[in-house]
RNA sequence: GCGGGUGUAGUUCAAUGGUAGAAUGAGAGCUUCCCAAGCUCUAGACGCGGGUUCGAUCCCCGUCACCCGCUCCA
């Protein structure tokens, strides 16, 4: 893995239509990216994976879509509005920036001198970094949420955040999904959707945007069991990126320091993919598996007056249960496939040489395209033929029909957006009524009858 | 948001203060064509907006986007 690798990864995906800067003929918004047509069958490709292996493969979880948009005060209990409204400050010296009540809390502790509460007086206090006294901005508060005014007028009355997270769709459904589905714990409730934060730095192609698709899964168990359950998906889902064919020796688990754990968390572990960004950094995030605790279900009970616990029959008693959340990132997911998945080989070629030849190796089950049915030659009445049976084939899968061009161009081009397998329709077709069966990682190729393709793929897509 | 770098066909790379070239890719056609073959034809670019100039893709300013640095946490 290398920086290399990443930008030849990423202009692939917008030549052959993965992803687009987002609104590229007005010159683009920032760190926006579109996913083209191979882009979006990839990324439905690995929600639908997660949501089999997550939701309705497993008898204990079950599904949710909820709001983008949620009541003012969800946020004001779950502690965003508070946690995202940090003022900060920037030394005009070395342009670093601090929290400052951060600031003057360590000077504060430090030196004994006295903080004005709510407007910090920072004029003696020195830079961390720099060590220049007092050379700051003005605190400015730095939104993480993005606002948006409900109504036809722009009042503070209207004004709502877009969720900076999909959990609290769910906790604030808790009560709802566990009365209707009659789940009692342990069980879970999981979401796929967009979430939004005015992240100060985003960038790395898609790995961080403001606007991103999150798979996020809250399981709630009795409190004192919620330690065995943390470590349990910590290690199943780290098992599903190696099932989909990332190889686990660039997987990591990172253990969040205690002092840094976000203010609903009692400890939270990442699953870490090896990137190698282009800025030297390795790792990267993939997925946040936090013991959320019951901090959520506490607060919400607290703020809307409605008691979220609950009552366990067998042993006549009440608890509010604890939470284990893994949320993972769907686009960061897609390029971590997508960056596994690609793979310089060599192929023989017409000459009787060698060739360079680009390959997806994607896991079938997240191939964009899972065959393509190729006519050897537009003459002799191949087409109609082939078309028929890309239309057959069709009906189950994502299929491709390429007649343009030389065979061999037309398996290579399939090959670099990972088709496992090219369907050809030769001229000994129209008599023998089979066509060949070409493998993508090994070329192999296998004789099979027309009216058995449909089958044959079958037996070969399982979980597709 | 602040600092540094970059900006020419889809991509890679040329040239030029005076009509922007190629390769590759794309499309059409010919070829009984199984691993980027060959031949013919076609379409396609100076990020955007100002300024200087007789004239700007080139010089200046602004803007937008991308990359790097300020660490966000899917």
């Amino acid at each position: 893995m290398s920086a290399d690798r990443i930008e030849t990864v990423v202009s692939l995906c917008k030549r052959r239509g993965f992803v687009y800067p987002s609104g590229e003929i007005y010159g683009g918004t920032r760190s926006a990216w579109d996913y083209g047509p191979l882009g979006v069958e990839l990324k439905e490709n690995v929600k639908r994976q997660w949501w089999r292996a997550m939701v309705t493969g497993r008898d204990d979880v079950v599904g949710l879509d909820s709001s983008v948009i949620l009541p003012r005060q969800v946020w004001v209990a779950s502690g965003h509005v508070q946690a995202f409204h940090d003022p900060l400050v920037e030394c005009q010296s070395c342009h670093k920036r601090f929290r400052a009540d951060q600031l003057a809390e360590d000077y504060a502790e430090r030196t004994g001198k006295a903080v004005l509460e709510g407007d910090p007086d920072l004029s003696d206090v020195p830079c961390p970094n720099c060590g220049t006294r007092g050379e700051y901005t003005q605190p400015r508060e730095f939104n993480m949420m993005l606002k948006t005014y409900l109504g036809p007028v722009e009042s503070e009355e209207g004004l709502h955040y877009l969720r900076p997270e999909t959990a609290q769709g769910i906790f604030v459904n808790f009560q709802n999904v566990m009365m209707s589905s009659r789940k009692k714990p342990p069980f879970g409730i999981g979401q796929i959707g967009k979430s939004f934060r005015n992240e100060i730095t985003p960038g790395n192609f898609i790995f961080r945007t403001r606007e991103f698709e999150q798979m996020e899964m809250e399981f709630f168990v009795e409190p004192g069991t919620d330690e065995q359950w943390h470590q349990y998906w910590i290690d199943t889902r780290t098992d599903w990126y190696v099932d989909l064919g990332i190889n686990r020796d660039n997987l990591r688990l990172y253990e969040h320091p205690k002092e840094k754990l976000s203010h609903y968390s009692k400890r939270t572990v990442d699953v870490e993919y090896r990137f190698g960004f282009s800025s030297g950094q390795q790792w990267g995030e993939l997925e946040g598996i936090a013991n959320r605790t019951d901090f959520d279900l506490t607060t919400h009970s607290n703020h809307s007056g409605v008691d979220l616990s609950y009552y366990d029959q067998a042993t006549d008693s009440r608890y509010r249960p604890y939470v284990i959340e893994p949320a993972a990132g769907v686009a960061r997911s897609m390029m971590t496939f997508l960056l596994e998945a690609y793979a310089e080989d060599e192929a023989p070629n017409a000459k009787g040489g060698v060739d360079r030849r680009v390959v997806l190796r994607l896991d079938r089950r997240l191939a964009p395209v899972k065959a393509a049915v190729l006519p050897l030659s537009r003459n002799a009445d191949l087409t109609p033929q082939a078309r028929d049976l890309a239309a057959t084939l069709r009906r189950s899968w994502n299929v491709d029909f390429d007649d343009a061009g030389a065979i061999g161009r037309r398996y290579r081009r399939q090959d670099e957006i990972g088709t496992p397998f090219c369907v050809t329709v030769d001229f000994d077709s129209l008599t023998d009524h089979a066509v060949t069966v070409r493998e993508r990682d090994t070329m192999a190729q296998e004789r099979v009858a027309m009216d058995q393709v449909e089958a044959y793929l079958a037996a070969h897509l399982t979980g597709c």
